[in-house]
DNA sequence: CTTAATTAGTTTCATATGTAACTATTTGTT
DNA sequence: AACAAATAGTTACATATGAAACTAATTAAG
């Protein structure tokens, strides 16, 4: 046997980051599969298709703003739908640097089948939660976001 | 003909999936930058000093399973942490393939500093959660881990 | 025993991703 | 007007990552 370790032995399956991570990790990875083998979009393509079908001419920097994507993930997930042909990108004429960008009719179609799809996921991933408990998980994770936000000092 | 339903729009803000990725990558960039700043480790590299420290003696085997890290990267993170002097590897007696890994004096010299680090960086996080609240969430990422695990059928 | 199948771990290769540098345009200053 | 600074977006480069092929050792089957 071993010496007992000078410090408290730190268990890494009880450890709150390491848990977040694993588990946004598994319903992730289930999800991308999913979009991937449906529609051969990955998950940063199917983020920017969600908020453009909610907002139709957004702009690429707004985009980045609503997915927390940066602006190169925006600009490589715009070019490969422009060439799946699911957007397109019409000048902004109010200002020479941005284009708007609009879901194609083949995209849209592609928006319709799939948003029914993304909530049923959600919601069969939810089902085992109460609506109640729902309500809470959005409250902690709130909190926790408040506290996790990166501007926040470390100590 | 009858008009073809119209989509409810999806709000990815509202979204499960996509808060709780946002949520965890957050909280996993933030350590991974402390992490690498104070002892040049990966998140990688950090889990399996974690486990390492908590079970010398361990096989690369042994702790893909306890971090939810494939071999291969298992694999990478040994050999970077060897590179660095923090871990040593020893042949397993009784079986040839595999290997037994041990915290070198070095390497249990930064588990002895990290582990108060992660653990205060861990209560730092968690502080805005009551007791209570802490109990409550782990049930409810519980919940989820079940309804999510990756076996089960998607629909 | 001898050979096939399995397991531990590494290496290879193709792709994904992050950072920094870059282009083009607009805005602000004088 | 002229030029510096800021902004939108892309490109280039270096590194990270995942899947599959591979090596070596062990176990199982005939």
């Amino acid at each position: 046997m071993p010496d007992t370790p000078p410090i408290p032995p730190l268990r890494l399956r009880e450890f709150l980051p390491y848990r977040l991570s694993v588990l946004s990790n598994t319903i992730s990875r289930r999800i991308a599969e999913l979009y991937d083998r449906e529609f051969g979009l990955s998950i940063w393509q199917w983020r920017v298709m969600a908020v453009t079908g909610d907002a139709p001419g957004i702009s690429a920097t707004e985009i980045g703003q609503r997915t927390a994507m940066d602006k190169v993930a925006v600009s490589r997930a715009v070019a490969g739908l422009i060439e799946l042909g699911y957007l397109e990108r019409k000048a902004a004429e109010e200002d020479g640097r941005r284009s708007k960008l609009y879901l194609t009719r083949t995209g849209q179609s592609v928006y319709d089948e799939i948003v029914p799809m993304a909530m049923a996921e959600e919601q069969a991933l939810e089902a085992v939660l109460t609506p109640d408990e729902r309500r809470e998980l959005t409250r902690l994770m709130e909190k926790l976001a408040g506290s996790a936000s990166p501007d926040r000092p470390l100590w």
